[in-house]
DNA sequence: CGCTTTTGACCTGCGC
DNA sequence: GCGCAGGTCAAAAGCG
């Protein structure tokens, strides 16, 4: 191996292949070039590759860019692999041409090298293909420098003309990829918000239509196509946690029944029951395929798709990934548990390693089969730190009091996840991310991603000012100084106003665009006035803050919109006397798009006490508010006959998927256990809805804030 | 008695 | 293959 131009090259024989011919040679001095070369040949025969480090090679023509290892390292995109991928073939399979061509011209050499050596011409063979110029004898050139070096420039140009016209298509083929990435998740937002929204109609037309008798005509149904289903197999598995349609694939051990997992639901339409089976040679498993009634199903869900042929591959990847993504929210609290307004069963309590606080483990009860979990520990360091880690998406409607911690949850999720997605291991480097996403944040929340598990923190333990239940009023009024705090960062109004230029969907009225320095205004609400936003936040902010009739006010709008006075926010914004609480339903209505935009606020107004519990609101969510236990949960099972239970154990406690879980009726103690809001720390609680809805906002915002700009810099540098 | 919480066993993935 | 740690299950204990 020769050293060029401070490059690693293999001898003779790469420099061969970039054309450039070596000069005249003695006698001598080509006879020693062969007995080398040969000997390079040999020893690379023996290796089994010519250039067994592709960087070698690389090195010469391709730097650090197309570096395939480097890239893999950090963090490149699959996509752009491949294509390098594609690069290294195309030449690889080029060398390979060449250094036949070469063996056979050394070969050759052995007989006539003496004779003919001052009468050999090198032999350039120009590939079909690229038209490369490759040389197999140039060591035995008798041309002229002049053509060499001539030739040698030609073919660098040809080469590099190669190369840049290679580097145009890959970066051509990222920003498709990035296009696609934008795409698809616009279109999972747009299926969430829809499934949520088909849910919630299924749900009404199902009280309207439910009645007993069509129960017990269903349920015998089930029973007789359960019954066929047995004959083909001695038992079949549907999963509680694919309660939505289509088909429930479970995997089981061929040496235990009860050991089966769940491989993921296929969305296929259909309200016949199926099963399949195969086997899975490989791990002596049995694949079952359950397909139920899709009315059955209140989840279904299109994203999860079953490969025949590999039914591992996609389900296991979407549900993996959508697992992975985590949520972890720091807040000061002496209750073991944040008021999040779900409602949670706690189904396992384990110490973990390098805590002496044990974490519990909860999993939502709103609704059966919600895939939600979240575990609560302290922290080692901050014993009054409680770290609650969200994981998955709630599947059911929410009660507004739990907007502001899910929406907020999601969009942190949503956000790590799509930017996960373009780098090679999934994670992020953490103060890179907490510093685009969060900029002014560093005193509010602070957003971190870490390994193994891609996890957004919200941190809120920076709070330490904020008063608790003796110290905090339940008046807006008193918010200035709270609320002054987040204020006073500078760029939180600009993060707020940027929210506001990137959601287009409002089309709120247009206001006067004079800001009068006096009482605060409403912000200007058009999405064309983008130059004012930053400072109509920073006003709308003073108004919230200053305004003591804020809450009424904005519960009046938020009554009006769902008595059907008016359809959305903006009508609502526009028609509010109230000038702070139009900001804030203007605000609010566009920091969860595609979602309950009211939800926020609601949530907002019932953690401070201006409203009632949603069920007063809305029906719909009431239905859903009752918590499912454990016991519960285990007693309706034992009640249940077998043959409803072996259908899904959600069908146990009400024929009907949309319905609720069955409500019971509590005893006082069992009511104050139940009462998630600690004693104490309501307001505390509330002035957390508060932050958690303005960062459900800031990151919504900057999700497509930063979603060209932040993610396309991130690929630039490692592409 | 009905319900919740506890807790040991079990499962699964990962690193060595 | 083994051990470890995180996560889950479900029987049993506890509570009102």
């Amino acid at each position: 191996m020769e050293k060029a131009n401070g490059l690693a090259v293999e001898s003779d024989l790469s420099i061969g292949f970039f054309g450039i011919q070596q000069n005249k040679l003695t006698a001598n001095s080509f006879q020693r070039l062969i007995t080398r070369r040969k000997n390079a040949i040999d020893s690379e025969q023996m290796n089994g590759s010519y250039c067994s480090d592709k960087r070698m090679f690389w090195g010469t023509e391709f730097p650090a860019n197309l570096n395939r290892r480097e890239d893999a390292a950090a963090g490149k995109e699959v996509a752009a692999e491949d294509e390098v991928d594609r690069v290294v073939d195309f030449f690889s399979e080029h060398r390979k041409t060449a250094r036949d061509d070469r063996l056979a011209a050394v070969d050759e050499d052995d007989h006539h090298v003496m004779e003919n050596s001052h009468d050999h011409q090198s032999v350039p063979k120009t590939d079909p293909d690229t038209g490369l110029h490759l040389l197999t004898t140039n060591a035995r050139s008798d041309q002229s420098t002049v053509d060499d070096e001539f030739s040698s420039d030609a073919e660098d140009k040809r080469a590099k003309n190669e190369l840049t016209l290679l580097q145009t298509e890959i970066q051509t083929m990222n920003a498709e990829n990035q296009r696609l990435k934008g795409m698809l998740s616009q279109v999972s937002s747009s299926y969430t918000a829809l499934q949520m929204h088909l849910r919630a109609l299924m749900q009404k037309k199902q009280e309207a239509n439910n009645t007993k008798e069509h129960e017990v005509v269903q349920v015998e149904a089930q029973d007789k196509k359960h019954e066929q289903l047995d004959n083909i197999l001695p038992r079949q598995f549907v999963d509680s946690e694919c309660p939505n349609g289509g088909m429930a694939v479970t995997q089981e051990s061929s040496k235990t029944s009860s050991n089966k997992r769940t491989l993921g639901c296929l969305g296929l339409p259909g309200d016949i029951n199926e099963t399949a089976a195969f086997n899975n040679e490989k791990d002596g498993k049995v694949i079952r395929i359950e397909k139920s009634s899709g009315l059955e199903n209140p989840g279904w869900n299109p994203n999860k798709v079953l490969d025949l042929k590999n039914p591992n591959a996609m389900d296991q990847t979407t549900e993996s990934t959508m697992k992975k993504a985590r949520v972890l929210v720091r807040t000061r609290s002496e209750s073991p548990m944040i008021s999040d307004g779900c409602h949670w069963r706690k189904y396992g309590q384990k110490m973990a390693k390098g805590n002496p606080c044990p974490r519990a483990y909860y999993r939502c009860t709103m609704a059966v089969g919600c895939p939600v979990r979240k575990h609560v520990q302290r922290c080692a360091n901050d014993r009054s730190i409680l770290m609650t880690t969200y994981e998955g998406s709630h599947n059911h409607p929410l009660p507004p009091a739990a907007m502001a911690m899910a929406s907020t949850t999601a969009a942190a999720a949503n956000m790590l996840l799509s930017g996960s997605i373009s780098s090679a291991d999934g994670i992020m480097n953490p103060n890179f991310l907490a510093r685009t996403i969060l900029p002014c944040s560093s005193s509010m929340a602070t957003i971190s991603a870490s390994a193994p598990f891609p996890t957004v923190t919200l941190d809120l333990t920076h709070q330490q000012n904020v008063p608790y239940a003796s110290q905090l009023p339940y008046n807006f009024g008193s918010l200035p100084h709270n609320f002054g705090s987040l204020a006073h960062q500078s760029q939180l109004p600009q993060i707020l106003g940027q929210a506001l230029i990137n959601q287009s969907t409002f089309s709120g009225p247009q206001r006067s665009q004079e800001q009068p320095q006096g009482p605060p205004q409403p912000p200007q609400l058009h999405q064309s006035q983008h130059a004012s936003h930053a400072d109509t936040l920073s006003a709308a902010t003073a108004a919230i803050a200053s305004d003591p009739n804020f809450t009424a006010a904005l519960a009046a709008a938020i009554s009006s919109i769902l008595s059907g006075s008016h359809p959305n926010c903006a009508t609502a914004a526009a028609t509010t006397t109230n000038s702070a609480a139009a900001t804030a339903i203007a605000v609010m209505g566009r920091s969860a798009p595609g979602s309950s935009n009211l939800a926020p606020v609601i949530g907002l107004l019932v953690s401070r006490g201006a409203i009632g519990e949603p069920m007063d609101l809305h029906p719909t969510i009431n239905n859903l508010w009752q918590p499912e236990t454990q016991s519960s949960r285990t007693n309706r099972a034992r009640k249940k006959p077998l043959h409803v239970l072996e259908h899904s154990d959600q069908y146990a406690s009400d024929h009907s998927p949309w319905a609720p879980v069955r409500e019971r009726r509590l005893s006082g103690a069992t009511k104050r256990r139940n009462e998630w809001t600690p004693n104490g720390s309501a307001a505390a609680c509330a002035w957390n809805s508060l932050v958690l809805v303005l960062l459900g906002a800031i990151i919504t915002a900057t999700k497509f804030w930063n979603s060209e700009g932040f993610w396309s810099s991130v690929r630039l540098r490692t592409g």
